[in-house]
DNA sequence: TTGAAAGCGTTACCAC
DNA sequence: GTGGTAACGCTTTCAA
């Protein structure tokens, strides 16, 4: 690969004044300018960002930690952040993290050992306190999906529990009263909190859920198949049904359809998340608007404001909360006159 | 950030052996080892990658450029890109290029700065004299999706015209007779392989596809809406369609529902990529499965051998071509007796 | 087995 | 305006 030195050395100038050229440094010359473009052209030069990265200390990189890129949810988390990222003239640097402590703690040290020092990151599996060290240690790092107290400046967070209330609230406006749950068993947090904010919204109208329609399966379209299943079994009636996510929310609609339940004639049915799927599912699907492309986009400048020290009261002390918006689509309605 | 310095400095050793320490070196008493990672452990010393790159010459990275990451299809390409880099102690590069010739161009050049030596691209802008040229310059750039006779050897890509072709058998084996084509009006040359190796199925056939029943609308789901709407306005008969891709083809779908016709009952509906919306629509659709990620998997192996040059003959000769395979799902049946 | 020192390709400071 | 040169943090000879 041709250097700066060939350059300077073809272009009959010193290195200094070719990296003034380079980065549009101050006090160069016309004619210097020119010769010194002419002969990077010619040469096929390309400026060497690790170099730069060394001498400077800025790598110009924005990292992402996210679990895996084949789910839309995190591809979408990954282009905000990319967004940014170009904006910024930066580039993404990617690190999957998988489902375990060690990777999720790997992850994180590849971007470290790149120094990058404004990053993204989705971790579910760190312990708190872990991810505060580290904090410290990159103060550039912000957190998503994820609310830490002590660092609650440095979290971008989507409210769950007032979603979940959302949900109920626009069912019960449609006139349900008898609502199922479909929930998932896994991952702590997120399923607990939404079915808790149903829940706790259906207690105050009066009309506590029945624990009998209440079923946990895996997050997937086969888990919300087969908890449909469950409930049609369970001979409990309900005209309603607020499912965990968007994919069980269509498998629960297939099983229900294929038991001659029109959806939403007989079950209205509301998902969580709005991915993709939730426009080209048939009947296209109520849900809850999880807005992460926006929110990721927040995160990525936020981290940009705190690596350069730019952090005014504000920022340091209002929280980032985002609140999931309904979108009604074709699979809610009101309750049918029985 | 500690660097290698401070840790030889208080390890008492040369900076030589910490460096042997890091790297696994071979004679290195174990007394040192010790010494040293003791030291580290203690400074939470993070090797810097771009010195590292600097001296090396190696960046230890893979890059990738695809037009953006919220595409499922694409999400696949760079996830089936990272799988190989993680197994190579790797970490991936992400550039993102849109759809213009100056950003695939700006793409691929912030990856050389990098000196990213291995690179999957997915390019259908930039012309094939310049992926020729740069293909010298970067001898570990593999290009996905896209076939150039000159460095076929560098080409990953997928019969787009046999996979149509395989469509028309499908459809000629449930006795359909007036099959109908729905087609992007965009990217030029996807859209035209399928189409045309479709339309050569049949005429050899002996029941050409009549051009009164070939819609083109814009590759989405609401494109697909309004070309099946064209079809139906069109008044000729068809029991079966042959759509461009899956998003186009639930949109067809839909659209043919709404209007009464029952799928797979009334007409056959067939897609293209078999991308995650496939499996959730409803009815599944059958379509051909474009196995990206496992096409994006062999390009990094590839990329990582050419730079490697490992080059045997069997490899620099060979094409790497894939063929799409038929998914049976529910939107095709054997066609009804009128 | 260990250490000294010469780079790797840049930037940035300091003279001129 | 321009050029010389000391870093940046690390790997890799070469001697010891």
């Amino acid at each position: 690969m041709t250097t700066i030195k060939d350059v300077a050395r073809i272009a009959g100038v010193s290195i200094a004044s070719v990296s003034r050229v380079i980065n549009n440094g101050p006090k160069v010359s016309k004619a210097t300018i020119e010769k010194v473009n002419k002969v990077m052209q010619e040469l096929g030069y390309t400026p060497n960002a690790n170099a730069r990265a060394l001498v400077t200390r800025k790598s110009m990189t924005i990292g992402v930690v996210i679990p895996e890129l084949t789910d839309p949810f995190f591809a979408s988390l990954a282009s905000g952040v990319d967004k940014v990222a170009r904006e910024n003239n930066m580039q993404l640097l990617l690190s999957t993290a998988g489902q375990s402590v060690e990777s999720e703690r790997a992850a994180i040290n590849l971007l470290l050992e790149r120094r990058c020092q404004t990053v993204v990151m989705h971790s579910k599996i760190i312990p708190d306190c872990e991810l505060i060290t580290l904090c410290e240690k990159l103060p550039g790092l912000v957190l998503i999906n994820r609310h830490i107290e002590q660092i609650k400046h440095k979290c971008i967070w989507l409210d769950n529990e007032e979603g979940a209330k959302i949900a109920a609230r626009h069912l019960m406006t449609l006139k349900h009263k008898n609502i199922a749950c479909i929930s998932s068993k896994y991952q702590i947090e997120d399923p607990a909190l939404r079915l808790n904010g149903f829940s706790a919204e259906l207690n105050m109208a009066g009309s506590p859920i029945s624990p009998a329609l209440i079923k946990y399966a895996e997050p997937t379209l086969q888990g919300g198949q087969s908890a449909a299943q469950n409930l049609l079994a369970s001979g409990q009636p309900f005209s309603a049904i607020f499912v965990y996510n968007d994919a069980m929310a269509i498998g629960a609609i297939s099983t229900l359809e294929d038991n001659g339940y029109k959806v939403p004639g007989d079950v209205s049915v509301i998902g969580f998340d709005d991915v993709l799927i939730a426009r080209y599912s048939r009947p296209k699907l109520t849900t809850l608007n999880y807005p992460i492309e926006k929110m990721a986009q927040h995160a990525a400048q936020l981290a940009l404001t705190h690596f350069k020290n730019e952090i005014v009261e504000s920022v340091s002390h209002s929280e980032h909360k985002y609140l999931p918006r309904l979108v009604k689509r074709e699979s809610t309605s009101i309750k049918n006159s029985p």
